[in-house]
DNA sequence: TGGGGTCCT
DNA sequence: AGGACCC
């Protein structure tokens, strides 16, 4: 199991990850969050997507759909806050920047974890684990827990049990716990808690009466392959100590690139489409020019509400494009090739498009989002049409366009300041 | 009452 | 293509 690899010592893994990421990197900028219950709600302020403990601690489920909670607000003191992507980028790559220093090991697995791998006796272990949360605390202002194990599998879930578990003081060495106290509890735990596991899986386990993770553990690897598949297999050997999932190389570009959002007020014109789909063929330019890759498919697709189950409706065209492009004027006009199958009075509460297949830009510089001086000008008219009919800031690259504008775009009424990114919105620190 | 992704079958 | 998972 996982203790030759520590008596020869082999690499283990840490795994670390901040402590309810969007709401600690909200109270790191602003003090007077601390102690209060906090929740930052998902895109369009639709429902809880991070709490504080305080907030956990009132019962507040995640997922909790804001509409809900925002009667209660006043009386519990609830502090809301829109998701302030600016702010939490920024904040990830100050962590994911000061974690690099400790083990040149370092995969970033999402905006708030990350998996390094580490050497060492337990003692010095554990002792790093403690340094990288200290650091991680001092100098970014964040909490976190780490988790260190011969498995990605098994470090998670240490981690998860430091979180839970304050005599842990936020560090566990999975291999320096007596293994009663894992095996009560991985017996206590249901497979759900385990990476890779959700609901469905857990329904089919059950079924073959594999209800804790100790049971899971205890299970045959190729029995659940077969039963299941190889990706569930991989975690029963995970669990057994066995790593199967290894730390993965910086990824450099995606397999396809989707820009897609939900409405504040539903489309119900094949105009109002229109302009949709134009700024998603226009932030898909930008992203792609920025990553130096073009695509040779676009998929743009439409949808009514799904909790209005009537008159429904999800049109898509899947659109070949003649060569590899990244060029705006190309991928909106073939985005716009779904507005034949738009109705007219049909409410469309989302849309969006995919951009797939996608190659490197060949040699062409990555970062000419322009190629010719007629594709400019048409652009810039198409810019200048948006902003023109819904006023400025309703539309552009980046971030412009996150503040009022038009009724489709994103409700952020509770935004924090971009503290660390934009000059304007800079903390002020008031000397005594 | 989210929006991006990946991998496997 | 669709179903599972992840954050």
């Amino acid at each position: 199991m996982s203790k030759p690899a520590t008596m020869r010592r082999m690499p283990l893994i840490a795994h670390v990850d901040v402590n309810c990421f969007y709401a600690s990197a909200e109270r790191s900028f602003d003090p007077s969050l601390e102690g209060k219950p906090v929740v930052v709600l998902s895109n369009n302020d639709g429902c809880a997507v991070t709490r504080s403990p305080e907030a956990k601690a009132l019962g507040i489920p995640l997922g909790e759909p804001w509409f809900k909670l925002a009667p209660r607000a006043k009386e519990w003191g609830l502090v809301a806050l829109s998701s302030n992507y600016e702010l939490y980028g920024d904040i990830s790559a100050r962590v994911m920047e000061l974690l690099g220093r400790y083990s040149a090991w370092l995969e970033v697995y999402s905006i708030d974890e990350a998996f390094l791998g580490v050497k060492g006796t337990p003692d010095e272990l554990l002792a790093l684990g403690r340094t990288m949360k200290t650091a991680v605390r001092r100098n970014v202002g964040v909490p976190v827990c780490v988790g260190i194990a011969a498995t990605k599998t098994l470090a998670k879930l240490a981690n998860k049990w430091a979180k839970n578990n304050p005599a842990f003081d936020g560090v566990c060495h999975w291999d320096s716990v007596a293994p009663a106290d894992r095996e009560s509890l991985m017996g206590r735990l249901s497979v759900i808690e385990i990476w890779g596991v959700a609901t469905r899986l857990t329904k089919r386990l059950n079924v073959l009466g594999i209800h804790s993770i100790l049971d899971l553990s205890r299970a045959d690897p190729v029995m659940i392959r077969d039963r299941f598949s190889v990706v569930m297999m991989r975690t029963v050997l995970e669990l057994q100590g066995t790593p199967c999932i290894p730390m993965e190389e910086e990824r450099i570009g995606r397999d396809q690139l989707i820009f897609s959002r939900s409405f504040a007020t539903s489309i119900t014109t094949a105009a109002g489409m229109r302009q949709v789909l134009s700024v998603y063929g226009q932030q898909a330019s930008a992203r792609l020019a920025k990553h130096g890759l073009q695509a040779k498919v676009l998929t743009a697709f439409a949808g009514t509400s799904h909790f209005n189950p009537k008159d429904t409706s999800y049109p898509s065209v899947c659109v070949p494009l003649p060569m590899p492009t990244a060029d705006p004027v190309l991928l909106t006009r073939a985005a716009h090739t779904l507005l034949p199958h738009i109705s007219e009075g049909v409410r469309y509460a989302r849309a969006g498009i995919m951009v797939t297949d996608l190659r490197p830009t060949g040699n062409q510089a990555p970062l000419a989002l322009f190629e010719n001086p007629h594709e400019e000008r048409r652009v810039g008219t198409l810019l200048d049409d948006v902003t023109r009919r819904y006023g400025r800031g309703s539309i552009g690259l980046g971030h412009a366009g996150i503040r009022g504008g038009p009724d489709w775009t994103m409700k952020r009424d509770m935004l924090s300041p971009r503290y660390t990114t934009h000059w304007d919105e800079l903390p002020l620190v008031k000397a005594a």
